[in-house]
DNA sequence: CGACGATGGTGTATCGATATACCAGGACGT
DNA sequence: ACGTCCTGGTATATCGATACACCATCGTCG
C-alpha cells in the first residue's frame, strides 16, 4: 500500500504539502499541485480512512441502526436516508441492532458509535434505561415511538393519529368490528412502543364514533410479523369472533392478515375492510391493494438528518433537544370500501 | 474520551499491561487484570477502534455492498449475512453502491475497501473493466451472475437452471405461450447479466419441451421493478398478444405481473400461470402465493463467507480464485397449476 | 550454588495522516 | 531602508492502540 510519504518522496515534496494537495487546502502552488496529483495517480495512492480518522476525527460517514435488514420498512427508510446524505457528499451505513437488547447494545457501545460523525438509531427492542446509560459523545438521534430520555432529539411518527385515522375510515364505511391486529391489551397512556400507542389510536377513534372498543378485539403478537399474522387471523376465524375490519398494525402484518383472510375465504374489503401502517413500497401491489398509513418518511428523514447535523456542527457543545413527531396520512386504496 | 493511559495511570500499570488485559491476553496476572477491570468500568473506558485498526489493520467487520436497499432481494441477503457473521465475532455493514457505475465505484475505492476485513460485493451495475481495474488489498468475494474477472472469487445463482426450472414446469402444466418478463432479447451465451441468463434458461426449456420460443414473448423492462412490470403487463394484455404464462425474473418483477393480472380481470393460475425467482420473504404471502425459484441463500451466503475466510485467512498471499454456482429449486405455490 | 525457564510486566517505535508553528523570500507601503 | 504582509512550503508532535524486544523476579534442578 502507497503512504502519503511515498507519494511526497516521488515528488519531492514534504507529506504536509501532499496532504494539502489531497484535502484541496490553499497553501499549495499551482505548479507544485499538479505534480504531486500526477505522482498520486501515478502510484494509485489512496488516502487511509482509518489514518484520517484516528487523527482527524471526522469521518463523512453517517450510520442507520435498525433493529433488523429483513424488515422491508427499514429499507425503506435506509433508502431515503441513503439519497440525502449522498447529496451533501457524506455517506451511510446501515448496521443491524439485532432487535434484541444485546444486538443493539453491541452496536451502540461508544467504540462503534465513534466511528461515525452521527448516528440514527432506531430504538426498537431498546429499554429506556440502556439509551439512558448511554453516554456518547457522537451525536445520535433517535428514530422511534418509545418514551423516550429527553436529552435526546427524537423523531417519531404520529403513531395515535395514524391508527386513529385508519380505524376512523373503517368506522365510517360500515365496520362494526375492527380488530386491532399486533396491538397491545395494556395499553394506555399513548406513550411506548408502536404497539400500545397504536392501540390507544384504535380506541380514540371507537370513543370517537361513540363506539365501544371491544377489549377482545385486540389480537396481540408476540413479534408482530407475516407469518404469525396470517396465523392470528386463523385462529381468530376459527375462534368463531366476529368481525369485518383489521388494523394491522404494520403494513407487513397487514401481508399477512391479507393471506389469512384469503385462506379462510373471507373476502376483502367486502366481507371484511382492512388497512396497514407504513405504506411500504410493495403494499400498493397487493391484490387487493393496500389501505395504509403513510408514514410520511421524506419529512422524517429531513427531520432526523437537520437534527442530527445540528449536533454534528455543535461540535460537542450544548444543543436543546428537540421532539418532533411527523404527520400522518391515510392512503385509501383497495382493501377498504369508499 | 478516556484513553488507554488514563486507564493505566489510575491503575498503576502500563499501557501494554491495560492493552493485554482488554484483548485478553495471557501474560497478565489474576490480581492485576481485575485491577485494570474495575478501572476500565469505572471510567467507563471503551477501545478506539480506528487507533486499533491503524495499528492492528484487522478490523472484526465485513462489508456488504449491494445496489440498493429498497430491493427487498438484498435485505434477506444482508439479513442471512449478518446472522453468520455474529456467530464468529465478526460484524456486518451494509453499504450501497447505488446501482450506478459512479456509486459502487465510490464505495469501491481502495479507501473505503480498507476500512474491512472482507468484502462481499454485489456486482450489478459495474461494468467488468471497472472490476478489472480494482486494485485491493482487501479479500473480495463477488456475488452475481456477471461474466467477472476469474482472479475474483464469484459466488452466482444457477439463473440458467432456475428459469429453465421456471419455465418447463409451466410449460408441463399446460401453459402454451410463457413470456419471459424482464428477459433480455440478445440473450445467448449464458454469460452476462442476470436478464441475458434466465432468459437462456427460458429458451432452453422451450428447446427441451419442443417448442419455438417466440421472441416476441421476450418482454423487456428497462429497470426490473414492480411498478414497471404492472405496465408491462398491461401493454402486453392492450397490445392483445396471446399468452396463459410468464415467468417474471424477479420476485419483484412477479408481484407487479400479479397487480397487473388482477388489473386486467386475468386469473391467476387459471388463465395465466406465473412463476418469480428469488422467493422472497413476501412471496408465500401473496394471494395466490408465488410459485418461485428459491435461490438458496443459505448456500450462497455460507459459500461466500468461506471464500471471504479463506482469503482473510492467507493475509494477502495468493489464493486460487473459485468460482461457485449454487443450487436453485423451485417452491411450487398457488401460482401455478399441479 | 549458579544456570535457566516460567511468569508478569515495562519501554519504545510504529501504523498514516493532520494540526501547529514556523520559516524563507518577495512585494509593497511609507 | 525598513517593517510588514502574503505566498508557498517544511519539520515535528500527535491521535490511541499494538508489536516487539527486553527486563526483573522467583522457584527449582543439576
Amino acid at each position: 500500500m502507497t503512504t502519503m510519504s511515498d507519494v511526497a518522496r516521488a515528488a519531492g515534496v514534504s507529506v504536509m504539502t501532499v496532504s494539502n494537495v489531497v484535502n484541496g487546502r490553499p497553501r499549495v502552488g499551482a505548479e507544485t499541485r499538479l505534480r504531486v496529483l500526477d505522482v498520486i495517480a501515478e502510484l494509485g495512492y489512496e488516502v487511509n480512512l482509518n489514518a484520517r480518522r484516528l487523527r482527524a476525527g471526522r469521518t463523512d460517514t453517517v450510520a442507520l441502526i435498525v433493529p433488523g435488514f429483513e424488515h422491508m420498512y427499514f429499507a425503506d427508510l435506509a433508502a431515503r436516508v441513503a439519497r440525502s446524505l449522498e447529496q451533501t457528499g457524506r455517506h451511510l451505513v446501515v448496521e443491524r441492532g439485532g432487535a434484541s437488547r444485546e444486538g443493539e447494545l453491541a452496536a451502540l457501545s461508544l467504540a462503534r458509535l465513534r466511528m461515525y460523525d452521527g448516528v440514527l438509531l432506531s430504538v426498537v427492542g431498546l429499554e429506556r434505561s440502556d439509551i439512558d446509560r448511554l453516554r456518547a459523545a457522537t451525536p445520535i438521534v433517535l428514530l422511534g415511538e418509545r418514551d423516550l430520555p429527553k436529552r435526546y432529539d427524537h423523531v417519531a411518527m404520529d403513531n395515535v393519529e395514524g391508527a386513529r385515522l385508519a380505524t376512523a375510515h373503517m368506522l365510517s364505511t360500515g365496520s362494526r368490528d375492527v380488530v386491532i391486529l399486533g396491538g397491545s391489551a395494556q395499553a394506555a397512556t399513548g406513550e411506548g412502543g408502536m404497539a400500545p400507542t397504536r392501540t390507544v389510536g384504535w380506541r380514540a377513534a371507537h370513543d370517537e364514533a361513540g363506539r365501544a372498543a371491544d377489549p377482545r378485539l385486540v389480537v396481540e403478537l408476540t413479534h408482530p410479523g407475516t407469518a404469525e399474522a396470517r396465523r392470528a387471523v386463523a385462529d381468530l376465524v376459527a375462534s368463531g369472533t366476529v368481525f369485518d375490519g383489521i388494523f394491522a398494525v404494520t403494513d407487513a402484518v397487514a401481508v399477512g392478515a391479507l393471506a389469512g383472510l384469503a385462506d379462510a375465504g373471507l373476502r376483502v374489503p367486502d366481507d371484511v375492510q382492512l388497512v396497514g401502517f407504513d405504506n411500504l413500497a410493495v403494499s400498493e401491489f397487493l391484490v387487493p391493494a393496500l389501505t395504509t398509513v403513510d408514514p410520511g418518511h421524506d419529512v422524517m428523514v429531513r427531520e432526523a438528518l437537520r437534527l442530527l447535523d445540528r449536533r454534528i456542527a455543535a461540535d460537542g457543545g450544548p444543543v436543546i433537544a428537540e421532539r418532533i413527531v411527523g404527520p400522518v396520512r391515510l392512503v385509501h386504496r383497495g382493501t377498504t370500501r369508499r
